[in-house]
RNA sequence: GGAAAGAUGGCAGAGCGGUCGAAUGCGGCGGUCUUGAAAACCGUUGACUGUUACAGGUCCGGGGGUUCGAAUCCCUCUCUUUCCGCCA
């Protein structure tokens, strides 16, 4: 969420950079200045009032102390009055602020400046390729093709127990899943990453605070009963840790990491894109989350996407890392880089990290503040990102290592996984 | 699921319906002392809003009520802890 001093210094700047995102309703700003200014005006009002009541209270109590009891009746009588006109100066008050709040929730986060100004994946800015590209031999064939010959997932069996979506991983698959996981964390931490384990679902602030409500509400599966939102990933429960907390500047950054699984409802999907591991209703994914000083985001942001890169190098993928444009990032976003590896028998890239730097868009939502160098709290910027989706990386490898003699595992993985190579 | 207790500042923890925005301790900050540090001692230290700055207003889990006046009384919701039951 922007805050309103914010949008009032800044006014035109803050219209530019939205247009960038392409945010339609840029007369929403000029609705929230004008809300503003209408709650101070009202909430002076209201303080007037407010401060001779108080101050009439008072008086009663020392002369019913005095035993003045008359005198104290009369100025009764005053503070009745004083109430009855305050009554509907809060009323107004409660009204203006409330609408003031849902306004605010509407405004996406500002795109930082070398955002490019796009609208679709395709004015995404190619930021860096790497990798080697492989050339599959004949008879090369997608993963979930793959994933059958060796039996290392059964989709039908998650249609059965489940629904489409919710795939069974199995015998070797599991292990090849498992392996994975743990050579992410090993990885993340190793970079001063605190390796949590957080819950599997969420409450409505949290869901709200990191900004999945009210945008995303019909992505996340909802358990009415408990009020209770899974998460879709574990980015929210992370960085909900630190909400309505006072952080101290000494801990900062704050760097956390965790393996769970993540759940989506995605709906409106079909086709080739839902087809094997590319698009799940359940899948497993390690996140890596920040917490830092504002100066100091930016650098942050750097490092997790040197991080991510690396962590890619080490599988061996041809990957490339794009500068999200204004139309394709999220909401709560300022910055963001995805990652894809390239999908050698699909012939396609699949997105695989997305690593994003809020600024205060989450922490002013969550009130996350640090005390600085000279006693003001301060809102501290919250980034993260994904290090990383599992059923992508999956696909990936098994295609682009397949032989003929079965599928290649990368020497970084080979000691978590214990064989060089899957085979029949 | 049943019973009881509780929710107060960065943390811990007091708080007869009326100078309580809140004692005290810890922590933080500043200082004295020290070559430096620690200890000790002295001082200072809640958040939000508002103002050029004062003033003022709001906040003691959330919401509602009683009252001239609520951290304190009542209702309600949420959460936490303990005990019992069930159970991985």
């Amino acid at each position: 969420m922007l805050q309103v001093a914010f949008i009032k210094q800044n006014t035109d700047f803050v219209k530019e950079r939205l247009a960038v995102k392409h945010f339609t309703e840029l007369s929403l700003i000029d609705e929230i200045i004008v809300l503003d200014d209408q709650r101070k005006q009202t909430q002076s009002q209201f303080d007037n009032n407010q401060s001779q009541v108080n101050s009439l209270s008072k008086e009663i109590g020392q002369l019913m102390a005095k035993g003045e009891k008359a005198l104290a009746e009369e100025k009764k009588g005053q503070v009745a009055q004083l109430k009855a006109t305050l009554q509907p100066i809060s009323q107004q008050l409660g009204t203006i602020e409330e609408t003031l709040q849902q306004y605010l929730t509407r405004i996406p986060n500002l795109p930082a400046n070398i955002v490019p100004a796009g609208k679709t994946p395709e004015d995404n800015i190619i930021a860096k390729e790497g990798g080697k590209q492989v050339q599959l031999g004949e008879g090369a064939v997608p993963h979930w093709e793959l994933t059958k010959k060796y039996k290392l997932i059964d989709f039908e069996l998650g249609n059965k127990i489940t629904g489409s979506g919710f795939p069974v991983y199995t015998g070797v698959g599991a292990k090849f899943q498992r392996s994975l996981i743990q050579y992410f964390l090993d990885y993340n931490t190793g970079a001063g990453y605190t390796e949590m384990t957080p819950p599997l679902m969420v409450n409505e602030d949290s869901a709200f605070g990191t900004g999945q409500l009210p945008d995303k509400e019909g992505q996340m599966y909802h358990i009415t009963e408990d009020k209770f939102y899974l998460i879709p990933t574990s980015e929210v429960p992370l960085t909900n840790i630190y909400r309505d907390e006072l952080v101290k500047e000494t801990d900062l950054p704050i760097k956390m990491t965790a393996y769970t699984p993540c759940f989506r409802r995605e709906a409106g999907s079909y086709g080739k894109d839902v087809r094997g591991l590319n698009r799940l209703h359940q899948f497993d994914k390690v996140e890596i989350v920040q917490l830092t000083q504002p100066a100091l985001s930016y650098q942050t942001l750097d490092d997790m996407v040197a991080h991510v890169e690396k962590l890619i190098q080490s599988l061996e993928l041809p990957y490339r890392i794009l500068r999200l444009c204004g139309g394709d990032m999220s909401f709560t976003s300022a910055l963001t880089y995805d990652f894809e590896v390239y999908s050698a028998a699909q012939e396609k890239w699949l997105e695989v990290s997305s690593v994003s730097n809020f600024e205060t868009y989450q922490a002013n939502r969550m009130k996350v503040r640090y005390k600085d160098s000279n006693g003001k709290n301060q809102l501290v910027h919250t980034l993260n990102g994904s290090s990383l989706a599992l059923p992508r990386i999956m696909a990936c490898l098994l295609e682009n290592n397949q032989t003929p003699e079965g599928i290649k595992i990368p020497a970084a993985l080979q000691k978590y996984f214990g064989k060089e190579m899957i085979t029949l």
